[in-house]
DNA sequence: CTACATTGACTGAGCAATCAGTCAGTCTGG
DNA sequence: CCAGACTGACTGATTGCTCAGTCAATGTAG
């Protein structure tokens, strides 16, 4: 086993221990023993565990971006571009339910608290999504309020809707995710 | 002092470290010192820390349900009520921001998800707001979606845009909360 | 004085992080 | 080609700390 693999194997088992148990659920010698490494390799890779954890966050970022990203109809109407958008989310993050799960539990934590007031105080917010949000403004195709609650209006529902199904609590089917992803363009359209 | 306050100062001191802190950041030692109280009082009125966290949610949830409820027109036409529901719960929302807080953290929790597990798979999820989506899909004024979709198009919004402006990331006003309602109407009518 | 409420030092469990030690793999001098 | 020195990635028992919960001692109201 090569050194990258031990990383990767630390960084997976983290994924599942907290996506599953939470941050308190997953202890680092759990962590350690289920990634097959013993309890002081982890600090081999990271200074702490708070950067392991953060490490993991960024990389599950970046993935999901390009999820969001990839096939994106550049030069179809805006409609269909946040149909795009809302159904690659809901898709991909029932395809990678652990990796959700992740990204939920960090960002209601005091780590994704503190993340997201540097990105948005830090004016870093910027991306094709706050982009097509600001075009579409431009062009008067959906409301006049303020680009923080249409996205709201549009992502709310998904993650909802994806948390409830991950959690066991509803089914999506195709039919239904396009649906909902209709109604969110209903929620910001004129 | 009489042991009814004591009572209530630790459920209060408890609320407001665990809205501010996490439950991680609320070790029963500090809940009671804030409290003015003994280590061993909090447990002459709550079994453990867990049962002291479940009945403060029981508790506002149950104001939470009334907040909505109250003023509710019963009489006027449907689209006027889900407005109301909608109003209200962001109003009273804002009005406690640190008995949403500690909501938002219960729900994100071990806790939130057993509880919530209990009441859909339980069937006991059965109040003013689920006879409210069920008459009007009935009426065929809102969408053909399941209902738990339909709740999360409606609150969904309501809910992230509320944690922004409780988090400091974001500003409400009145117009822009009514306008945010009307949108989140938007989503789920025909 | 009695019965009960309250206290806070204490206990044991569980945690993140450490570090002295191990050993497979690599280098070097003969 | 090989024996012995060396390296550093890796290990896991240990450390120091925090926490929920306990209980003997203390306070207090009737």
């Amino acid at each position: 086993m090569t050194t990258t693999d031990k990383r990767r194997e630390i960084l997976h088992s983290a994924l599942k221990l907290i996506a599953l148990n939470g941050f308190q659920g997953a202890p680092t010698a759990l962590i350690a023993s289920r990634a097959n490494v013993g309890a002081g390799t982890i600090y081999c890779y990271f200074e702490s565990k708070d950067v392991l954890i953060q490490t993991l966050y960024e990389e599950l970022e970046i993935r999901m971006l390009a999820a969001l990203t990839k096939g994106y109809p550049g030069t179809q109407p805006l409609r269909e571009r946040f149909i795009h958008v809302g159904k690659s989310f809901v898709r991909y993050c029932l395809a990678v339910p652990m990796d959700f799960r992740f990204l939920e539990q960090f960002h209601n934590s005091p780590h994704g608290a503190a993340y997201r007031r540097d990105r948005i105080l830090g004016g870093k917010d910027q991306d094709i999504i706050h982009e097509l949000f600001e075009k579409a403004q431009k062009e008067q195709l959906i409301k006049d309020l303020p680009k923080m609650i249409l996205m709201n209006l549009f992502f709310g529902p998904l993650l909802c809707v994806v948390r409830d199904h991950v959690l066991g609590f509803a089914t999506l089917d195709e039919p239904t995710i396009d649906r909902t992803v209709d109604a969110c363009w209903d929620a910001i359209r004129r």
